[in-house]
DNA sequence: TTGAAAGCGCTAACAT
DNA sequence: ATGTTAGCGCTTTCAA
């Protein structure tokens, strides 16, 4: 068994088949393959599969200026919105040629600032950031930089960059009148934080809609993020101020999550004596206990627009700025009932 | 505002602080910032930053023949065991400066030759797989290959190459000695695909351990896939064949809750009618309804263990294959209980 | 301590 | 239809 050898390059494809090494490239490039006799063509081809050639992308990216690779930046892969948005990006950019550099960011500006840094250094066509705060350091850095960018899930308030969300205003105002709906009228908010657009815009509409339906807001917090811990810290909160709320928004799935638990603990039950709605319809949120009322976001599709709108970015970077929305839609389950007759 | 112009190049930068680009070069790299004189590093990195120089990471790679990424295939991020695995990868590649490319293959083999294709194009340094089978044609490829690689979660047969795997044995021999402490007696096993390793030996592990206890297996089924659908087909098959049996060990958590939800439909209640153990500990199985009994993986652990694994591979290619087992522990909860006093 | 020069592997404009 | 050549942006050996 011979020891691997160093791989072969375009140069000895080139020899091997008797040819120049510029036809050999032409041969193995689909679009230049036209050129050429198609017995030279083939004579290349062949040569190629023998000798096991396989292209340095690194070579022909310097030459080209173009890496096939696109950039995604999500806050943590782990939490169960993001794993069928990158799949959704990522089966487009597959079909389009493309491949995915992933890295998770916990948040951390800084730790976000390297990884796109280090993406940029790797040569990226482009940049897929799904963890923009509504003003956004690094945004606002990489917007006028040259790399098209779209914002995926969150986006800016100032706006001028391409950017695909979920209706955040739409959703929140059905969560509220499906409480109201079943009967409830003493309804609570617990969001993520207001720094992010979908923070903001959830909690801006449920003010809203509340106000419009003639009810006195019991409460609108702020979670320090979209999380099952800072749900269940919040609604600790909230249920020690105002023990009489009997519906609750949750800015996402994981805040509901944390909600319950924590409703739970003080033995108030769900939906028996506290009705919660959450956001996305996450991966098994049919199945948790209660299985969740939520308005779904068809997160595969976010990633999968929103890496549609890259890829046009990419190949006309004058193209004007342009956000998506993702309508949502109510799904009923089981963390929400009517109240308590008492109520 | 000024256009966006071309991004400036070490000549730039040299150009800029009057020096030549090799000096440049010294300057901007650590290893060899040493050699150049402080005054002349200083200048230099400073014109560098006031131009927003930023190097060129495909020609450096070109040049050094490191492109200090490593690329990741799964059969799908979408599956809850992912994405921590992925994460836990994410990290150790971090903090050694690595980028991650990351592809899902829906168990497709033209896809996942076509995905590691392309990372290889683009010279990733090394190679995460999670989708090996027991004989795997692309492992097999690729074992001959130039790039160090390690097997994430699923191991070959042949051996002789890295890998990072649960515990299997252990996993299933805990889950069916749990059932049996019970008091269960009439058990079988949903597994996934005998075509993977993990399918492979929790099955014999199970069988095994099913004859050292004297009991007589109800039936060992074989699930078309790791998820929840083939849960739910394989169990329909199951209760429809052996309505008796009282205990169930399951392949993974996902084909756990479809086993839960086929016998549901059939008015079978777990725990009370059923025990069903999953493995692995995905997110949120201790939310689910009921609670999944399950033996937990770490999960985070097992991608970052792979990606150190493949760390030192890359440093020294000719390190010896070395398989790492990850152990898991049994996590009891709501989807065992005790058979009922009639059994 | 710095400069000069070659070359990583490829593509593409130009020449034939 | 194919060959020639320059050069993408960088690192690194060699020389001074």
């Amino acid at each position: 068994m011979a020891a691997a050898r160093r791989s072969p390059r375009l140069k000895d494809v080139a020899e091997a088949a008797g040819v120049h090494i510029s036809t050999a490239s032409r041969a193995l490039n689909e679009r230049t393959a036209a050129l050429l006799n198609p017995q030279t063509l083939e004579r290349v081809r062949e040569t190629a599969d023998g000798l096991g050639y396989r292209v340095n992308g690194m070579a022909r990216a310097l030459k080209t200026r173009r890496s096939l690779s696109i950039g995604m930046v999500v806050p943590d892969i782990t939490n169960p919105f993001f794993p069928p948005t990158v799949r959704g990006a990522e089966d487009v950019l597959d079909r389009a040629g493309y491949s995915l550099l992933l890295s998770s960011t916990d948040n951390d500006l800084g730790k976000a600032r390297r990884q796109v840094a280090a993406m940029l250094e790797s040569q990226v066509d482009g940049l897929l950031l799904a963890m923009a705060l509504r003003d956004d350091p690094l945004v606002n850095e990489l917007r006028s930089g040259n790399a098209p960018l779209v914002l995926v899930n969150r986006t800016i308030d100032r706006g001028g960059v391409s950017a695909v969300v979920p209706d955040d205003f739409h959703g929140a105002l059905e969560a509220a009148e499906h409480l109201y709906s079943l009967g409830h009228r003493r309804l609570a908010f617990v969001g993520g934080p207001l720094a992010t657009s979908n923070g903001a815009r959830r909690r801006a509409s449920f003010d809203q809609t509340v106000a419009r339906l003639g009810l006195k807001e019991v409460a609108a917090l702020e979670a320090v993020a979209f999380d099952e811990d800072a749900g269940y810290a919040t609604a600790q909160d909230l249920l020690t101020r105002h023990p009489r709320v009997t519906g609750v928004v949750a800015g996402n799935d994981l805040l509901a999550i944390g909600i319950i638990a924590a409703a739970a603990e003080r033995g108030i039950a769900c939906p028996q004596d506290i009705s919660v709605v959450g956001f996305n319809d996450m991966l098994l949120a049919g199945r948790l206990q209660p299985p969740l009322t939520t308005i779904r976001i068809p997160q595969y599709d976010v990633g999968a627009r929103a890496a549609e709108l890259l890829m046009s970015l990419v190949d006309d970077p004058d193209r004007n700025p342009e956000t998506v929305l993702i309508s949502g839609e109510l799904v009923i389950r089981g963390s929400t009932a009517a109240p308590r007759a008492a109520d």
